[in-house]
DNA sequence: TTGACGTATGCCTATATCGACATATACTGA
DNA sequence: TCAGTATATGTCGATATAGGCATACGTCAA
């Protein structure tokens, strides 16, 4: 055996920059593939990719117009994520030593 | 370019199954390497490699005692990507028509 | 029908793991 | 000192992308 498929849950959808980029630019609305390539600043065919993995995990739909394809975003996909991350909740660290740590670092971050 | 380093931020180390399971397994408290190894099934070195992964993007932290290791959660790791996922909670789908499909499946499934 | 435009795909290279094994390292007790 | 236990690490083989480029495909306007 060897590495395991990574295309094929959210989890692993996600684990990309710019796939997390995509989803945070479709917040704004469905958007067609040149305009989230340039904004991204990526080719045309890696948009295309990024989006069809996406779209295989169930994170984005497509809309077709012309000759345009409007992708949108299908954000159920990722609430399985945030409950499994949400199930750590409680063991957030939020004592006062930590606190206190990290208001010593911003000190002395302003010291130097 | 060739494909992008994934072990560098919490987003690709949750992105694995196994290194999933063994954040889970460790809500019940610190547990040494061969306890983790024996409970997920894998071997000990696979899970020192895991336990490395999740130790350097701070998902975990380790306690040497004799010539054991205890690791232990650093649940705050998985903060950053609880919000990055909370961003889009605005966007998930409750609407009637979901639900009622899902009382649907969930009758079809009952006559089964 | 033809050419332009918007997208999706196939091919190729470089690279990053995953998993299995063997082995090095470190601590412990006899 | 020495064997035994608990971990970490290096190496090797197999495989899965990310990216770039060329190109196929479908739509639309002239």
């Amino acid at each position: 055996m060897a590495r395991a498929a990574t295309t094929s849950d959210a989890f692993n959808a996600i684990a990309e920059p710019q796939r997390r980029a995509i989803l945070s630019a479709l917040r704004g609305g469905e958007r067609p593939v040149l305009d989230l390539a340039a904004e991204l600043r990526i080719s045309q065919p890696r948009a295309s990719k990024h989006l069809r993995v996406l779209r295989e995990v169930g994170l984005v739909r497509v809309r077709e117009s012309g000759q345009q394809r409007f992708y949108a975003l299908e954000a159920d996909g990722l609430r399985p994520i945030h409950e499994w991350v949400g199930g750590f909740e409680e063991f957030w660290n939020e004592s006062l030593d930590r606190l206190n740590a990290y208001v010593q670092e911003l000190k002395e971050e302003d010291h130097r």
